[in-house]
Parts: structure tokens; sequence; C-alpha cells
DNA sequence: CTCAGTGCAAAAGCTTTGCATAATA
DNA sequence: TATTATGCAAAGCTTTTGCACTGAG
């Protein structure tokens, strides 16, 4: 309880931080993402808050998480080619092993900038905003089901 | 002329090679993505091959275009969230920067999966089927414009 | 009181699919 | 001839948008 309440209330810090009106809507979706799994979709946080709030629509959703990652609130993966997940905006750069098998998603620091900086002529003088980087496969338990 | 014909016979031996039926319009589609530039998405492909067969239609190159990627003669790409992009399957694993300024898509040659299982744990026991990066800011032309 | 945010329904954009027809092997 | 591929139109899915209403600051 304690625990929700602070929460809670850093929620609100964060969002008036960040320039956002503190709505209940927003409350709940930031709740959810903050702790639910890492990677949530669209659909998936628009389930868990209906079941809170049922009458919230899934463009609140929608709205809501494009408003946070704008304000870099959270961030935006895109695994599968048609659509978004999300979660919480970290310090740490980290990148993603997607298992094919079992749909786990294993994070791995990695500074992969500074290594490509390093080695790739091409990127030296390009100044990089963004990196993605995709590894999709199968992990140690799925690889031995498979063989 | 020469040149023409050759490719159109080893277009004709791929498909083939891959247990697929040769139809004019495949071979239309095939022709484009290795002519054109890399990196062609699904319309832009069927833009052109309308200009030679008017009567193509818009499923036909996605169903090419999803056939030739089980075969292994395609890749594709997802730049951006909304849409694919294709070009041909190449024997160096190659990634890209995408200048968000002009566009541009820069290749460029770096072992990504070696130095991963060099350098992280967690994917040392990972079997890697498919790796993809995606690096995205500004190319020294946009940099300079920008400041 | 004012403007940002919400709900609803409709639209948009890319991609897929059902079905009858046509073409390949 | 037996499949496989095509064209057309319709549907599917995720995401976005218009508009009137509500609620935060």
């Amino acid at each position: 309880m304690g625990k929700n309440s602070t929460s809670v209330a850093r929620n609100r810090r964060d969002l008036t931080a960040a320039g956002l009106r503190v709505t209940s809507q927003r409350a709940i979706i930031m709740d959810i993402i903050k702790r639910g799994e890492p990677h949530l979709d669209a659909d998936e946080i628009y389930q868990r808050a209906r079941k809170r709030e049922p009458r919230i629509s899934l463009s609140t959703v929608y709205r809501s998480l494009q408003r946070f990652k704008e304000m870099g609130l959270v961030e935006e993966y895109h695994f599968h080619e048609d659509h978004h997940h999300y979660e919480v905006k970290s310090a740490s750069t980290h990148h993603h092993l997607v298992c094919l098998g079992c749909g786990r998603v294993i994070e791995f620091d990695y500074d992969l900038v500074g290594q490509i900086k390093e080695n790739v002529p091409e990127a030296v003088k390009f100044d990089i905003t963004e990196t993605e980087l995709h590894i999709k496969g199968y992990c140690p338990e799925c690889s031995k089901a498979k063989a």
C-alpha cells in the first residue's frame, strides 16, 4: 500500500514534469507500463487498463503512449512488423534477444553505438540519434527442445 | 541486350531452383528488385511493374515478395514502422544507416553477430537466426545543413 | 475559464485473403 | 491435366483522426 501510493505520486510528478496533464487514464496507463512485464503492446495495455477503468478507449491508450514517447517517458520498440511494444525509458541503452520459440525477450547491455563508431568508417561522421537492434533466434531452452 | 537476356535467364533459373513457377509477373518483379536501387518498398515495385505490365496487381507483388523471401531470394527490411522494404539477398551481411534528413540509406559491412557473441554473455548460448540493426540519424550533408 | 485530454466512430494505410479464372510444368 | 499463380474486390489489423464533450489546472 505504501509503495503503491508513492509510485502513484511519482507517476504524477513524472507526468507533470513532462508538461502533461495528469488524468486518471494516464496514471493507469503509466502504472501498467511500469509494473507490467517489459514490452507490452498497445492492445495489452488497453486490455489491462479496461479492467481498472472500463470506459477507457483504445485511442486514449495510443494517444498517451505517443505523448509519453515524445516526452521521453517511454520507449517504443518494433519487434514485430505490424505492431509496437512499449517500456519505461531507462538510463542504460540496452538491446534485445527475441526468442522465436517461446517469445521471451532477453535484454542485454552493449555499447553498440560506441562499437559502431569505432569500427565503421561510414558511421563516424553520421549523427546518430536512434539505434535499434533486433536479434532473433532461439533461447537455450528452445534450442534444446528443437534438437 | 545480351546482358538483358542473360539476366532474364538467370532470374528464370533462380526461380525454378527455388521451386517457384516462372511467370511473367515474377520475372518482372525480380528484375525490378535486382536492377532498382536497394530497399524498394512494395508499392514502388508495384508502380514500376505496372509500367511494364499494366494488368499486374498489387496482391501479386505482395504474394511474390513473400514467396521470394521464404525461398531466400530477397531480404525484407523494416526501416519504417508501417511498411517494408526489399532487396536481393546478398552473401555479405550488411547493415544500414538511415538518414532522417534526406532518407538516404547507407550500407555498411560489420560482423555484428560475431561482435555480439564475443561480448554479450546472454548471447553466447542463443541460436541467432536473424539480425536487424537500424541506425537512424543525419548523414554528414544533412548535419551540416541543420547547423 | 481555457485548453488539453477523452470517447466514440469513422478513416487511413499497408498487407492479406477468398474466389473464380488463367497459365505453368 | 493437376497445380500453382493471378486479378479483383473485400476484409483485416494496427494506428490515426474529427468532433463534440469532459475535466485538469
